[in-house]
RNA sequence: GGGCGGUUAGCUCAGCGGUAGAGCGCCUGCCUUACAAGCAGGAUGCCACAGGUUCAAAUCCUGUACUGCCCA
């Protein structure tokens, strides 16, 4: 490589440097793993997109921040994989497939199970890439050799595993249960997918006699056409006004059937009338307490949501036209006594977006109690895993200790099919609740083990139902890997290290990974789960498919950049799991918060720029570490990186992500651009051959170790930045190089304070020039009168600065005040700064200023004292605390002290 | 009804025992050859409210009010 300089654009162009490495990473397979390399393991397994979906912003801030964790351990030496890959969604894909064959008149049992599944693969094919392709677009720094999806052929296998042991183990079974009943996807779908809705709706009031003649109770209901399958009414038994009416039955108006009325402790006796109506086959807490009571389950819905041959005269009426029916029929019967008008929650289908029906059918579910149970002991036991922040820990912990049994089979074709099969000769060639059945592995072993049973000429069906998608997504740290094989993966990556993701999804996944893990792998399957918080919209709203108010990432990484758009989402979640919320307007797709990453990242080009226009065109490996005769100026921002870089790895340590992103981004505008360059632009125009070199050797050195630093948050700048200032070849990779470490002894605090007296001086002068009107390019003369010997070095010896940076011509540092009193004045430390105007000065206005001045200080003075004075604060509060009030109260003095003669001068 | 958050500068948010910060916005002046996507300077807060603990509270405790989320 030839020593060139560079000549580069004054704004820096994201597109194509962008899109250049995140093509050269992955052709290069810089990201892929290898198990055999040094190093401890450092594994995250990425939260599977639905293939379905496109990339919205809740990707782009999860996948942001597990990038950054996963590149900042790749630099620090951990052997990192972090593996990608997409689960099937079951029910969503069935929704859009469904919708698309409704379009065109057919339904899905008219095209029929394999050409379904046909189309179903092509449409991932289709919107996985989509969704895969856009991911590439946040330069996520993820192994694509390792990608995976639920239903590829090992998942598959681990499914079909899975689902074999936990059946021998007795952790499956079938049976007829109450299940969410989606009517509109006609699948049961689990509670988890289910969302209550508040709706304005009625309370229906209606009276049932008593069988024997002597009256009648009243009960309330929101849904009176489930009366049809009404078979008690219950009452608390300590109620005093209906204990005495427990075991007397009741005629059911319309059905005419005689029902019993029971006593139960469910009854909240102060809610309505206190009377419950009963119907076991439509509720949950009724089904509870038919089985509490023997009553009788009678299912009065088909499972299109239309009333079936138990409902009488209302049969083949769709569940809310039944409704209506069954209400006015009461009327007629003289048995409705009001309606009220009822704010009550509704369960509505996720995806259906319809009300739910409990509903009894035969399901396939998983025996919840010893699988949480596993759980459960890790976590109280071993802590394990450990929840970032540490407050979801508590939200894992009870959802664990109140599950219930899981309900893992859909009336679906697109996802694993269940892995039993029965033998249907047994039943006329039907699956019914008793049709005999084996689970195996396969079709052949089922045949198998059913023609021993049965027969050799055994006529085998497989169950038609599909596994819920979480069942695979359970197994997903593990089966990812390899298992149940045992891979070199799986040796060297499990259990992985931190699983990154929203509090919205631990029910949903984190604890049915946990739950399977520790099942399978007798492991928990992560050491650490990392919750962030969701992004929202500028109206404070969760960001949602249904409510429209996405915002697009793409678009923002067009106008923006990658890096911009990834670091304005981390700089915001240094509150730990807080949401957060995106300035954006829906008008212009602009959005200010990203803007000022932007801008962030240009000044960090432009710094770039200009030291690399002043290193000759040397590399920093050629000019070699800064060592030899440093100025202070170059002590004290090497002390400023050494201590930015023990925070930021201490923040990233910590999963303080935003904080470490502050940090950096004070350190490089603050400090590096705003003073140390400018500190040091004389020098790289001056004679000065070996000061010069000591500058250059420092901007390269610092220059380099800030993209470093940076590289995990905006990888993109960065890498290419480094490319140029090293002179480095394609295929070596800022990616892969080590992370700054700290140096301790470049740590030098004193003289952090001294150069904050420094640029306390400058900025007074600055001040003073503003004040006064001195134009801006006017060079002037300038005092600094101190009594402090030590103020006066530290001055004296930062004089090239002050006068550089505050456009001085004569400096004088004094130690006795000058004789001329028309001069503007400030004070900063125990430091006079005086500029001398002849008789340019505004006195009043320069008498305002100080007056303004001495009142503040005056203000600060007078609570150091009343502090100082009281001796319970001087005996109670920690030495270091008192010595420096002191050491503040003496400065506030003395600067009141300057004010004061200033004024009085005037 | 139970649980968990939030309430700090006009806006978005840091700070979580030692007397208040950033970005954006605002005001003033600058095209000072790295950067106008910038530079310099400036203004702006009874840190929701009420009690308590403490020498000291935005910070810890209790309660109240709003506000958001999760579970029933």
């Amino acid at each position: 490589m030839t020593a060139t300089t560079p000549n580069l654009p004054s704004q820096y162009e994201p597109k194509a440097a962008e899109a250049k490495w995140q093509k050269l990473w992955e052709s290069n397979a810089v990201f892929t793993a290898d198990p055999n390399h040094p190093g401890e393991p450092y594994c995250i397994v990425i939260p599977p997109p639905n293939v379905t979906g496109s990339l919205h912003m809740g990707h782009a801030f999860e996948h942001s921040l597990i990038d950054v964790l996963i590149r900042y351990h790749r630099m620090i030496g951990r052997n990192t994989l972090w593996l990608p890959g997409t689960d099937h969604a079951s029910i969503a894909v069935s929704t859009i497939l469904d919708k698309e064959l409704r379009s065109q008149g057919k339904t899905r049992q008219d095209v029929g199970r394999d050409a379904y599944l046909k189309r179903a693969w092509e449409w991932k094919e289709e919107s996985g890439s989509t969704i895969l392709g856009q991911i590439r677009r946040l330069g996520l720094s993820v192994d694509w050799s390792r990608e995976r999806f639920t239903m590829d052929e090992g998942l598959s296998a681990a499914v079909l595993k899975a689902f074999n042991q936990l059946y021998e183990e007795g952790l499956i079974y079938r049976g007829n249960y109450l299940v969410n009943w989606c009517p509109s996807s006609q699948s049961a779908v689990s509670d988890l997918e289910v969302e209550p809705q508040e709706v304005n709706g009625h309370l229906w009031h209606f009276r049932y006699p008593l069988t024997d003649g002597s009256g009648y109770v009243e009960v309330a209901t929101t849904r009176p056409e489930t009366m049809l399958g009404d078979t008690a009414v219950a009452v608390n038994p300590e109620d005093t006004r209906y204990k005495h009416l427990i075991g007397k039955t009741l005629t059911l108006p319309i059905m005419n059937r005689e029902i019993p009325i029971i006593g139960d402790e469910y009854v909240d006796a102060s809610f309505g009338t206190g009377c419950v109506k009963v119907t076991p086959a439509h509720d949950p807490n009724d089904f509870e307490m038919g089985k509490r009571h023997n009553l009788p389950f009678i299912n009065i819905l088909n499972k299109d949501g239309t009333v079936n041959e138990n409902g009488g005269e209302f049969q083949g009426q769709d569940r809310f036209v039944a409704r209506k029916n069954v209400v006015a029929k009461l009327e007629e019967l003289g048995v409705l006594v009001k309606v009220e008008d009822y704010k009550h929650t509704v369960p509505y289908s996720d995806r259906g977006k319809v009300p739910v029906e409990p509903l009894l059918s035969t399901q396939w579910f998983v025996k919840i109690r010893p699988l949480s149970e596993r759980a459960l002991d890790a976590l109280d036991n071993h802590n394990s895993p450990d929840f970032v922040p540490e407050r979801w820990r508590k939200v894992y912990r009870d959802w664990l200790v109140s599950l219930r049994d899981w309900c893992i089979s859909r009336q679906l074709w697109w996802g694993h099919q269940i892995p039993a099969w029965y033998a249907v000769s047994e039943t006329n060639g039907e699956i019914t609740d008793t049709t005999p059945f084996v689970v195996a592995l396969n079709e052949a072993d089922a045949r198998e083990k059913l023609a021993a049973q049965f027969g050799a000429d055994v006529q085998v069906e497989q169950d038609p139902d599909v596994l819920d998608t979480w069942f695979s997504a359970g197994l997903w740290p593990f089966s990812t890997l390899g298992w149940p094989d045992e891979t070199t993966d799986l040796a060297k990556y499990y259990p992985t290290t931190t699983l990154v993701t929203g509090f919205d999804i631990i029910f949903f996944w984190v604890a049915r990974m946990t739950m399977m893990a520790g099942h399978f792998t007798g492991k928990m399957p992560f050491e650490t789960v990392y919750i962030h918080g969701l992004v929202r919209d500028e109206n404070n709203k969760k960001m949602s498919k249904s409510s429209n108010n996405g915002i697009d990432p793409l678009l923002l990484i067009d106008k923006y950049g990658c890096d911009a758009l990834r670091y304005a989402l981390i700089k915001e979640v240094v509150g730990a799991g807080q949401d957060i919320r995106m300035a954006y307007n829906r008008k212009t797709d602009e959005s200010e918060t990203v803007e000022a990453s932007r801008n962030f990242a240009n000044k960090l080009w432009n710094a770039s720029r200009f030291v690399m226009m002043n290193l000759d065109g040397k590399t920093p490996a050629q000019l070699g570490v800064p060592a030899g005769d440093l100025l202070t100026a170059d002590r004290w921002i090497l002390s400023r990186l050494n201590q930015v870089t023990q925070q930021t790895r201490t923040a990233i340590d910590n999963y303080g992500l935003g904080e470490a992103s502050k940090g950096l981004y004070e350190f490089i505008w603050g400090d590096f651009c705003d003073w140390y360059i400018e500190l040091v632009k004389s020098r790289l125009q001056g004679d000065n051959a070996e000061s010069r070199l000591a500058a250059q050797q420092v901007l390269a050195h610092t220059l380099e170790s800030i993209l470093k630093l940076l590289h995990p948050f905006m990888p993109h700048i960065t890498e290419e930045i480094w490319h140029t200032l090293t002179q480095s070849d394609d295929d070596t990779y800022l990616a892969l190089q080590t992370y700054p470490t700290v140096d301790s002894a470049a740590i030098t605090p004193e003289l952090e304070q001294e150069f904050e007296l420094l640029f306390g001086a400058i900025r007074t002068i600055r001040n003073l020039r503003a004040e006064a009107e001195i134009k801006p390019g006017a060079k002037i003369e300038a005092v600094l009168q101190s009594e402090s010997d030590r103020e006066r070095t530290i001055l004296t010896s930062s004089e090239t600065y002050i006068k550089d940076l505050a456009k001085v011509q004569t400096l004088t540092i004094t130690a006795t005040e000058p004789a001329d009193t028309k001069m503007f004045a400030g004070v900063v430390g125990t430091v006079q700064v005086l500029i001398p105007l002849a008789g340019l000065v505004d006195v009043d206005a320069l008498k305002a200023k100080l007056e303004k001045d001495l009142k503040k200080i005056e203000a600060e003075a007078q609570s150091l004292t009343s502090r100082l004075e009281n001796p319970n604060f001087v005996n109670k509060a920690k030495p270091e605390v008192v010595e420096g009030a002191k050491t503040a109260l003496a400065e506030a003095e003395k600067q009141a002290q300057i004010l004061r003669d200033r004024l009085r001068r005037l």
